[in-house]
DNA sequence: GCAAAAGTGTTACAGGTACACCCATGT
DNA sequence: ACATGGGTGTACCTGTAACACTTTTGC
């Protein structure tokens, strides 16, 4: 195994987390010291993300990073696109912390996004912190782009696979999933129909169990995606949309 | 402008071409040889690639080596994946031939595939030709996966983007855009009730104009596609397959 | 006049949409 | 008893699936 990085290639993780009030992305303080200690040059936010090392794959390079940000191994986890353009970094400020880093400033960015329920994630300094996805900071790099890429990456998938439940725990309720799609698709959805429309999903299983709480008084029914039954009964007739 | 090539990254095209016969990929013959010219040692297929410029951008570069490859500067082009990993080329043959190339082993190859009709390239020489997606020869380095990776993406983009489009001429018939569809997902598709979908389709628009030919003895009429149209009435509440 | 693809209509059923109130529980 | 989210049913309508024959032209 060979630990060095490979200077002009780099992972970045977009890192999106579904709580009550909708999208958030994970995001790492970028601050750069220079004349004085109060007043860094540099104090913004940005997508995590490090260079490959030598003898290392992709997906495991994402995994690494992602761990290091939220100290889990398992989530979904998706290449979505890679970031290259020789102009890409260009901004005043991105170049300075590149040469305080000594990287070479052409720097091939794969980036990945990964899914999960916010709440799995145990922050635990203050230079990590979730930003919700319609109220992000000003970022450094293009990573303003990044996640407008990853974002749209995942709303179409969302179409086609099912992604959904990577949002939601193992055990949700029909409202939570309902809430996911409102949220990821920024529309309103009718609850009396969505709930006959997911009930009919066989993959979609009842479980003999409720959860009380969450505001609510009434405990609610809980539910779990068999990934197992969706893929025994998936079938290519939805397909035709034109 | 930096022509000098970046050594550890590289972009791969796939070339989606339909014809009558269903889906083609374009390749380039890859052979190498060493001791005896009439039987070389490397003798296969492959994609086409190459190297990035060091001042160029992947979506240049891949237009460029489109462009070397079918003369033709304006098809649909999609960046899909970055295949990257450390053992990606591990058989003998494509050792033998990166090194016969002078080329550090573990290379980025930023993949795109493209679509068109097949009518539009015109080939020249010996050395690229068409292969039928269902009957590709064994290739050389990973080219395989890429291409199965491609055609998953693609399968998954038509149903969400009106990708299909850019199989066909600018002037179709609706019997050429039925059978675009039956290609793409393997299926069969029921003409009368497709010609009522495809006709409830402002954005498909029909044209004052029929085409001879092409086997039949009535002609066909002619449709287009209206990008326009198709943006301003797309809505969201196709979405909720669950 | 025949070969070859283009084009057409109806019926039955499934699934979607719109819409407003009662339920179970905790406090 | 009241506040809170959980949960339900119906009528209408749209869209889809299944199905077989006629039309237009070139040869």
């Amino acid at each position: 195994m060979d630990f060095r990085k490979i200077s002009n290639i780099s992972v970045e993780c977009v890192v999106f987390g579904l709580d009550q009030n909708g999208i958030n992305i994970l995001l790492s303080k970028r601050s750069l010291k220079m004349y004085d200690d109060k007043y860094p040059v540099i104090d913004d936010w940005v997508l995590t993300g490090d260079h490959v090392l030598k003898s290392e794959r992709l997906d495991k390079s994402a995994e690494r990073i992602f761990y290091g940000l939220t100290g889990l191994k398992d989530a979904y986890k998706k290449q979505f696109r890679t970031f290259g353009n020789p102009e890409r970094i260009k901004n005043e400020k991105d170049v300075l912390w590149l040469k305080s880093r000594g990287v070479y400033p052409r720097v091939m960015s794969v980036a990945y996004y990964f899914l999960l329920p916010a709440f799995r994630v145990k922050l635990c300094n203050e230079n990590t912190r979730w930003f919700s996805l319609d109220n992000l900071p000003k970022l450094g790099f293009d990573h303003s782009e990044i996640i407008s890429k990853a974002f749209n990456d995942l709303q179409n998938r969302v179409v086609v696979e099912p992604l959904i439940f990577e949002f939601l725990d193992d055990k949700f309720t029909l409202n939570e999933l309902q809430i996911a799609y409102q949220y990821v698709f920024d529309v309103e959805i009718d609850n009396r129909n969505f709930r006959k429309k997911a009930i009919n999903k066989t993959y979609i299983v009842p479980l003999d169990e409720k959860r009380l709480g969450h505001g609510s008084k009434k405990p609610a029914n809980l539910y779990m995606f068999s990934k197992d039954i969706y893929e025994k009964t998936r079938d290519k007739s939805q397909i035709i949309n034109i």
